[in-house]
DNA sequence: GTATCATGCAAGCGCTTGCTTGCGCGTGAC
DNA sequence: GTCACGCGCAAGCAAGCGCTTGCATGATAC
């Protein structure tokens, strides 16, 4: 494709997750991408347009990655599933999380973006409970456990675990990975069926 | 006090939660407050020492609110003094979301701000895991459930129930606190002792 | 009554913002 | 050889920004 164009979609997606929409100048993003403002102007008919263009691309590439990871329709095993497609949410959220942090703020002001702005965490959360749901269903989680709560919960751990770090590093000692491991495992146990309710 | 500098501390307040700080412009906060620019740069030095003061209140009104909040010292049912605290945390955090949201997003750009962005988050923290590692030592927490895993966790869904629902509405049915209520059972369930071990 | 104080209002300054215009330069197609 | 095209550069414009100045007005203190 275009180089230039290429150049100025990276830049303004890097300012404007640091920044926000309106800390995201146009002149910040040329300066970035290498390119004299003008050129910009010549690309893009506005800055909106820009950034819009840029949200998509990051969308479509974010969708892509976590589309590609292995989360099986049939669950056999919670432990040996759920573990690794975590893992590797919870990486792509860290380094996505300069820009979730930016779009949380500006949610509101930005509603020409939503679909490009939330739509991987919508993905993530839709595919788990579909997941747990036919694991409930399977017999692979205890009764009690409401299968929407378990999402909620795993969602919760990702996003904390995947926004805060930066803020409160001293709260995660060990690394934020390990504190997340950790808390899968307490969420794991606490909904395994009890023994005598696997045989049943 | 000073009906003037409290009106324009709260204008600022709310300025700033709903827009950021480059978003917060004197002109919007003296006009929410009803009151002319040139007064307010009377009764504050800039921008900065306005925003400033107006977040150091926030932050004291917030910690004198959840300091009120009981917790005990020594646990003797969980369920009984965890769930009305976080309940009460809750309602707390979600009133101040959009400030949370606005203070994720531009936590690199503010830290002549951190000690009155976070603070309660983080105070309600360490108040949590004292509790946990109390209760842990009481006998009142399943053996191998980690107290901090377990703290995290219950962080993680204050944070996720307090900042997601304005964004995914659909995902949070029967309300946030139903579903708040959900987790919470969820996590308290899957860390309480097993009978045989409660009677040893 | 007068002095003091907080406030409103009109105007403006220097700066940054998104965006435009005009021109000149190099490269590749034919 | 020339011609179109993508780009850089210098300049600028209207609007909004933080912040200042000068002056008029009304309430309060003594």
């Amino acid at each position: 494709m275009d180089a230039t164009v290429e150049r100025l979609l990276t830049a303004a997606r890097e300012v404007f997750d640091e920044e926000g929409f309106r800390g995201a100048t146009t002149r910040k993003i040329a300066a970035r991408a290498g390119v004299n403002e003008v050129t910009l102007f010549r690309h893009f008919a506005s800055k909106e347009e820009l950034i819009g263009a840029a949200l998509a691309r990051g969308h479509a590439e974010a969708v892509a990655r976590l589309s590609a990871a292995p989360l099986p329709e049939e669950p056999a095993d919670l432990d040996a599933e759920l573990r690794p497609y975590l893992r590797m949410v919870l990486q792509a959220f860290a380094g996505a999380g300069r820009g979730v942090r930016t779009a949380l703020a500006e949610w509101e002001h930005l509603p020409a973006y939503h679909a490009w702005l939330l739509g991987p965490s919508e993905a993530v959360m839709e595919r788990l409970r579909i997941y747990l749901c036919a694991a409930a269903r399977a017999g692979l989680v205890r009764p009690g456990a409401d299968p929407d709560a378990v999402t909620h919960l795993l969602v919760a751990a990702l996003f904390s675990h995947g926004l805060l770090p930066p803020m409160m590093p001293g709260r995660f000692p060990g690394g934020p990975a390990a504190s997340f491991e950790r808390c899968v495992d307490l969420i794991l146990d606490g909904i395994r069926p009890e023994p005598e309710e696997v045989s049943r």
